[in-house]
DNA sequence: CATAGTGTACTATTTAGCTATGACAGTGAC
DNA sequence: GTCACTGTCATAGCTAAATAGTACACTATG
């Protein structure tokens, strides 16, 4: 049984998912500035993934410099904060614009949109629960 | 040129984004219940995509009891109603979560949440631009 | 009847993602 | 040097998604 598991979506790949999810780690101080991560192995061990697939996740973490790499010691968080800042600032903007926009699509006026959001943020305020949504 | 278009996101199977397509064009009316829908092969040359492809879209559209096949004649909106309704809560309901959760995910607090969906909202109310987020 | 349009089915092919497995190279501790 | 870890690379195989092309069945129209 692996020690953290992710929920994986089918319909999206799966190094995408695990970055997402190194870049959550990342984004909220679960893993700070400068932190050895774990190793492709050792990650690929635990979520029950093989090591290509991880390795495939690195490399386009890297490419976004969020992760350094040190040949023969293993990978570190990247120690530049602003870069962090910057990831968060990205993921938060894309949350919110596919949410946003996807409402409209869907014929939702902004106001409603708004009390939608509060309304369920005051309802109930642990993730990982189901949601009414008013429609008209 | 296609006469209509959809950005395709390479993460995610076609069929299921035009599915979404299909469902956000019932769900706002531009297809009305009762609808005549385009045929399979009339949608693939607008989409510039292969019928099987289309195929396959409405297969899973009408396990959700969405469209109605009639062989031979083509497909329609379903004319239930309720059904339309449920669907666009489905779908606001999982955009909502889909972002609320995200943003939790992230770190905000859930006061932090509503107050940036509201200022989204407010600085530019038509939809496809580019939003600033504000972060702590 | 023939025709044109509809949905449907089938085979074959390509590509991306993921897996399985093995091998090689750099680093630090002993 | 040896060992155990690290990252990296390469080959092969499998599956789902999408394409291409063909064919068949149903329906309305004439």
């Amino acid at each position: 049984m692996p020690i953290v598991s992710i929920e994986f979506d089918n319909n999206m790949p799966i190094y995408l998912q695990i970055m997402n999810y190194i870049k959550r780690q990342i984004v909220t101080g679960t893993l700070k500035p400068g932190d050895k991560i774990l190793s492709v192995r050792e990650l690929a061990a635990e979520l029950q993934i093989n090591p290509n697939t991880i390795q495939r996740t690195f490399q386009e973490l890297e490419r976004e410099e969020i992760v350094e790499t040190r040949r023969g010691l293993g990978r570190y968080v990247t120690s530049e904060e602003s870069k962090i800042m910057a990831i968060k600032k990205e993921m938060a903007g894309a949350l919110l614009d596919q949410f946003i926009i996807g409402m409209q699509e869907l014929g939702f006026a902004d106001q409603d949109i708004v009390s939608i959001v509060a309304e369920a943020v005051t309802e109930s305020p642990e993730p990982g629960q189901e949601r009414g949504v008013n429609h008209t």
